[in-house]
DNA sequence: TCGGCGCTTGAATCGACGT
DNA sequence: AACGTCGATTCAAGCGCCG
């Protein structure tokens, strides 16, 4: 019984969700499904016509629903390409299908304030006379009701003015709701990357602190797209539980030996 | 004959469009449509039903295209309550019908990176515990084409590698693309506001600079809701001609007084 | 044949990082 | 400091297909 827990699995993360998962184990799932912009993978096609993909993503969430708890949350990582900035908002549209969307967080790579002195973060220039560099991805919070409470401030910053310290009876100490902001830079990997579309460690970190540590049981996290498993390495460091699936047998024994 | 530069009518905007502007007349549209979120204006009912709000929007569009030069830049900001954060996106949608959405901007009213010591912006809060506070909207930059060339380092920021600078020809500055999340805080504002909903003058500016001031004729700047004026103090602070609309003439007074 | 459209492919360019 | 490398890059040329 619950085999599953803390394990990786090697196979397409639906049929995986199905065969192994029972309705409602999950309290947090943290993915990064692919683009559907053409990346090379290993052993998936990235380049789907677009309905297909959307039909995909669809499945996907009607399983992660199923898979969820009432009150678990769903952060659903995905950026654009500078020529079609539309895109990711359709994919939501699309999961909103089955879940609320309760959250759009904006994660910012890099932002500047020159009058501030403040210039911080970086990314990767696009050549291109018309589009600016893209410094933005989405991560889409879904739930089942809309209506989950979550811990703002455990992810929470220091209040600006910090006359507002002990000013509400909530404000026990020097920390506020961060906002849907959230500049997280990228890490610097030079050298080969072992996967081409691995998100910053601090990431689902902060998705599952958001969500909650809880007093009791230690929480389950899912990512369906586990890649070399940033997801599952974050739950652990957390306290959590972790289950993932990935088809590339490579990603996976990365994955392994940086959990085992 | 061209009576309609530097003037601002007390008028709906897309029938005074229709009446008064030839085509391909503007250079550069920047506006804030009214968000339909309930914000109460003195004359307008700001609660339409969601499909009768989109076809305004869609009129409108098709209206600032008639009215765009062929490499013109029209710039939407529009703003997201935190109960449903796909309508801007239905809004852009909808505009698209019209127009190519050539570039994103991610306006960032308030970010914080304690790492770093940054801790910059300030918002209203939302006192919930399932939303985090929205302290992002959005600015759509929509072209005719898709491929209009835009100046990006007229709102370029300092490189972080120096080093980059001189080493290509156009790096003849320490200047690079700022990319597509801009930091523009909001004017504290103490007592009565004017307008609920103005915008920073920085906006209107960063938005004119990027389209690019070129070197001939000054531009012509639209906004179809101008409010009080914010729009067309930016044009004119830059040398441009502009043209307003606004149905209170309360607000045009207000507006005419700051540019008289 | 000519021309438009779509897919493929190679060139070019930028900013950050590493040597 | 100077320079080589690399992209969930874009852009334009080139080719095949079809009307």
């Amino acid at each position: 019984m619950e085999e599953y827990l803390d394990a990786i699995f090697c196979e397409d993360c639906v049929e995986g969700m199905r065969r192994r998962l029972p309705d409602a184990c999950i309290d947090v799932i943290v993915t990064s499904p692919p683009y559907n912009i053409g990346v090379r993978y290993n052993t998936h096609q990235d380049n789907l016509p677009f309905d297909e993909y959307l039909d995909w993503m669809e499945e996907l969430a009607r399983e992660c629903r199923r898979v969820l708890k009432e009150d678990g949350s769903f952060f659903f990582n995905i950026g654009d390409r500078p020529s079609d900035e539309l895109r990711s908002l359709q994919v939501a549209q699309r999961v909103c299908r089955h879940f609320h969307l309760q959250n759009t967080i904006h994660w910012v790579k890099s932002i500047a304030a020159p009058q501030e002195g403040v210039n911080m973060g970086h990314y990767k220039p696009v050549n291109s006379p018309r589009y600016l560099n893209n410094a933005h991805e989405y991560i889409f919070h879904f739930t089942k009701s809309g209506a989950v409470a979550v811990d703002k401030l455990a992810i929470g910053v220091p209040y600006q003015d910090k006359s507002n310290i002990g000013r509400w009876k909530s404000a026990t100490q020097d920390l506020r709701d961060r906002g849907n902001t959230w500049y997280i830079p990228y890490e610097t990997v030079t050298g080969a990357k072992p996967h081409p579309a691995a998100f910053p460690d601090r990431l689902p970190e902060m998705c599952i602190r958001l969500h909650g540590l809880g007093q009791d049981d230690p929480l389950v996290v899912l990512d369906p797209f586990m890649g070399t498993g940033t997801t599952a390495a974050a739950a652990r460091r957390l306290g959590c539980r972790y289950v993932g699936f990935e088809m590339d047998p490579h990603y996976v024994e990365i994955a392994r030996a940086r959990l085992g």
